[in-house]
RNA sequence: GGGCGAGUGACGAAAUGGCAGACGUUCGAGCUUUAGGAGCUCGUGCUCGUAAGAGCGUGAGGGUUCGAGUCCCUCCUCGCCCACCA
């Protein structure tokens, strides 16, 4: 180190602000549609304004800044935008607790959020900011509905909500925590409701399918399981006395249907009602009512005792030619497959459960030896050879499922069948803050969509907020009694509004224009930049948002408004940060805000060690201990990079290796979002070049903030200046690498005896494999090893080992 | 109950089947600065030993291999997602 003046003390929070407020005037995160560079659009998903950029914020943006920061510096025109997805309940929920309009809180919370982002260093085009609670934004929503209503792709029914009871509103399911509502605690009951739908089932067969990308195999089985394909049959079995009277079931093990000793309809199931015998009415209705007021928190109780009524009336299994009973139970669903299932509690553990309980037969049809046996001890789930099964009997189980259901296609009473977990996704919801759902109910006509013209339907702003007495929006006289765009009579609108998922399932193509006021995509644009190259998101996201994501995107290609198939080339998920083992939320008062480090360390530290902390695949528990670490490196890049440039000298072959390993370790470790170990492959150069001096010490310095400048863009920028590079850091590219030179020069070979290590040998690159063996055996260590016993062979590895193997 | 992950020092963690613990924290010793939330060196898995060194060591048990943290089998524990899905 140069001597005469004390080195100048790295100061984070005199130099951050200063490149910021220098970065915003020259535009120099603003992205143009085109440059001489390939497009390449990183998305990293967008946050719920609640007010602070927190640890788990800074967890997913600044590792993604980094990515994104990385790919422009290997020579793409990166659009990496930022915006609100801004509708939600929390707003509501401030209104109620602090007497202020969600808009305002919104707001306030936007502007502090934006300011905080700033101060990340993020490379963000806050021109193509998009905000989904702004009517510019939200009446696409609107227009993609209307759309969808055309296609048949929306549409309205009657089904069992979430309903808290003391909020008087519907919930959705992620706001349902054990059953409880979220914000009073209340039991959540399932309530009738007539709600709109999104027919997202309609591709449920196409959203099994990943072809082409490149998406984590952890959310692909995620999506493909609560997609829950089942392959089987649907068949119906006559009711007795009831001529028109039949009950559908589906069964994905046709070949056990000469066991089905009973049915079983859920308590909802329409028939109930027709085929109930007059002496089992009162036992029915009380059974109904009381799962009809079931909470969630019993449906949850794992290992319930299975419960049920029998409805007096019979029906016949067409294959065994039996009279069996139908009973009614909650164990069968109403909302999967038909409501109704033929109970084989042979081989079922569910029905063999119920079956116990309530003294009805088991009868065995599948055999895994292809005998038949006596009573069984419990269900037998697996395959085997049809027994007691008629003219099927020694048919292997596999062959009599496909058997079984042409059997039923046959005589009319049936066909193979698909059935999916997935529900069609209820649009609807009892609150204020989100997107007017475009519809107006008449007298005369019904219900008649808002005509196009008309968009949007704005959300009024007087509104009272008391959390009780159903939607807001319901009680603003102004907005609910209108005309009916079709006879012009007085009409209501419909006082709904829209899922927020709705509003973060197509943002990333407001962003490419968002404020394009003629379509919700520019065209043109949108040809520039879609699909999304690289899409980070945290884990928790791995079904719902991305699910919808890619139907909405697969609806809009289906109307002709997009030219492909998925919004999402490349996937990644960050891990999620706790604290102290559990989730951050506002709810639990437990969320860490880094500010304070931010305060004493600056932002580059900060970034650097959420990224250092772990696999950001992984997720962490945040612990701000460890801080000191990445701080201390920063101060000695600091330090290096203002050494002054030394005389010209000999180069050290050693230094200028350990700068090409390094370049290779940190691209590949940043292709592969290993953030990690890429901080600690530039602290050990840092180190090698503290040590270091002369020219080689200068260019592994240039190399070494180059490297930086993605990770720590505030030290690099200052440091490049200062160091008389011209323009900024971050518009160079990143540096390249040359594999062979990557590669030491001299290497350290171990020498083991049966596998023990004995000596270490070091030795030129590339030494001979009979080289290396020599030297081995002559090492006086390896020798007293072998003790004069017979070497039964040696293994070599080139430039790694040699492995000794005697005589036993 | 089903699916998917993961178990490595006091702690966060590294490790294409080839020197386990890189890097960082912590702690210890020394230095420097000593107005500093600044800096430098050495050490820091366990056991024995003053030391050189030796032995042991990646949740448990087996297996494959010249060689296993890594691959295979069985089990245990933890985390996440789904959960009476017929």
């Amino acid at each position: 180190m140069t001597s005469e003046t004390r080195t100048e003390r790295y100061a984070p929070l005199a130099i951050e602000p200063k490149w910021q407020a220098h970065w915003a005037a020259s535009g120099l995160h603003d992205t143009p549609d085109q440059s001489d560079k390939p497009n390449f659009y990183f998305l990293t998903a967008f946050p719920y304004p609640s007010g602070d950029v927190h640890v788990g914020h800074w967890y997913a943006y600044a590792p993604a800044d980094c990515a994104a920061r990385f790919i422009r510096m290997r020579g793409r025109n990166v659009l990496f935008p930022m915006g609100f997805d801004a509708f939600g309940i929390n707003a509501e929920n401030a209104a109620i607790d602090r007497k202020m309009h969600p808009a305002i809180w919104t707001e306030k919370n936007m502007a502090q959020m934006r300011d905080q982002f700033v101060k990340m260093g993020a490379a963000i085009d806050w021109r193509r900011e998009v905000i989904t609670c702004y009517p510019e934004y939200y009446r696409w929503n609107q227009w993609m509905f209307l759309k969808f209503l055309e296609k048949g792709l929306a549409y309205r029914a009657t089904a069992p909500v979430n309903w808290c009871p003391r909020d008087e509103t519907v919930l959705a399911n992620e706001q349902v925590i054990n059953g409880r509502c979220e914000r009073c605690e209340t039991l959540v009951v399932k309530k009738d409701l007539t709600q709109w739908f999104y027919k997202i089932t309609q591709y449920a067969d196409e959203l099994l399918r990943f072809d082409g990308l490149d998406w984590p195999e952890r959310v692909r089985v995620m999506q493909q399981n609560w997609i829950g394909r089942s392959e089987g049959a649907e068949i119906e079995f006559p009711v007795e006395g009831h001529r028109d009277a039949t009950i559908r079931f589906f069964t994905t093990r046709p070949d056990t249907i000469y066991g089905a000793t009973f049915m079983v309809l859920a308590p909802e199931h329409p028939l109930v009602e027709v085929i109930t015998s007059a002496s089992q009415k009162i036992a029915v209705d009380i059974y109904v009512a009381k799962a009809r007021e079931e909470s969630e928190i019993d449906r949850l109780t794992a290992e319930r005792p299975k419960t049920g009524v029998d409805t007096g009336a019979f029906a016949t299994n067409v294959f065994s030619g039996q009279r069996i009973p139908i009973w009614i139970a909650d164990y069968v669903l109403a909302s999967y497959g038909t409501g109704a299932i033929m109970a084989v509690p042979a081989h079922d553990e569910r029905d063999f459960a119920f079956a116990k309980a309530n003294g009805l037969p088991i009868k065995e049809v599948i055999s895994s030896d292809g005998l038949e046996h006596g009573s069984l001890e419990a269900a037998y789930t697996g395959s085997g050879r049809m027994v007691r099964s008629g003219p099927y009997s020694g048919t292997p189980s596999e062959v009599g499922k496909r058997t079984i259901a042409s059997e039923a296609k046959k005589t009319g009473i049936g066909a193979p069948a698909v059935t999916y977990r997935l529900r069609d996704w209820l649009i609807s919801r009892q609150r204020y803050w989100g997107t007017p759902i475009p519809i107006v109910y008449c007298d005369t006509d019904g219900t008649v969509p808002v005509p196009e013209d008309q968009l949007p339907v704005v959300l009024p702003r007087d509104t009272q907020f008391t959390g009780r007495g159903g939607s807001p929006l319901a009680k603003v006289d102004s907005f609910v009694n209108t005309t009916c765009p079709r006879c012009g009579g007085p009409a209501k609108r419909e006082t709904d509004t829209m899922d927020t998922f709705v509003d973060s399932s197509w943002y990333m193509y407001r962003y490419v224009d968002p404020k394009i006021d003629s379509h919700f995509m520019n065209v043109e644009a949108g040809k520039k930049w879609l699909p999304v190259d690289r899409y980070t998101i945290g884990i928790e996201h791995a079904i719902l948002h991305l699910l919808y994501c890619r139907f909405v995107c697969k609806a809009l290609r289906d109307l002709g408004y997009l030219p492909f198939d998925e919004p999402i080339k490349h996937l990644r998920n960050q891990g999620t940060i706790v604290f102290k083992g559990r989730k951050m939320s506002k709810s639990r008062g437990n969320v860490q805000a880094p500010d304070e480090y931010v305060a004493r360390y600056g932002a580059d530290t900060v970034r650097l060690f959420v990224m250092f902390m772990g696999p950001w695949t992984e997720g962490n528990d945040w612990d701000a201990a460890g801080i000191e670490g990445t701080s201390r490196f920063l101060h000695r890049v600091w330090t290096v990079g203002l050494a002054e440039r030394g005389p010209a000298g000999p180069r050290d072959p050693d230094l200028d290796v350990a700068v090409q390993r390094t370049i290779k370790k940190v691209t590949e470790d940043l292709e592969a979002y290993h953030f990690n170990t890429a901080v600690a492959a530039m602290m050990e150069l840092s180190t090698a070049i503290f040590h270091a001096s002369g020219p080689s010490r200068d260019d592994a310095t240039d190399a070494l903030v180059l490297l930086l400048a993605p990770f720590a863009p505030h030290i690099t920028e200052e440091l490049w200046q200062r160091r008389g590079g011209a323009g900024s850091v971050h518009r160079r590219t990143w540096p390249a690498y040359d594999p062979s030179l990557a590669r030491a020069t001299s290497v350290t070979v171990v020498v083991q005896v049966n596998g023990k290590v004995r000596e270490r040998l070091e030795l030129p690159a590339g030494t001979g494999e009979d080289a290396l063996k020599t030297a081995a055996l002559a090492s006086p260590k390896v020798t007293e090893a072998i003790a004069g016993a017979a070497i039964a062979r040696v293994i070599v590895v080139a430039d790694k080992l040699v492995n000794i193997v005697t005589e036993r």
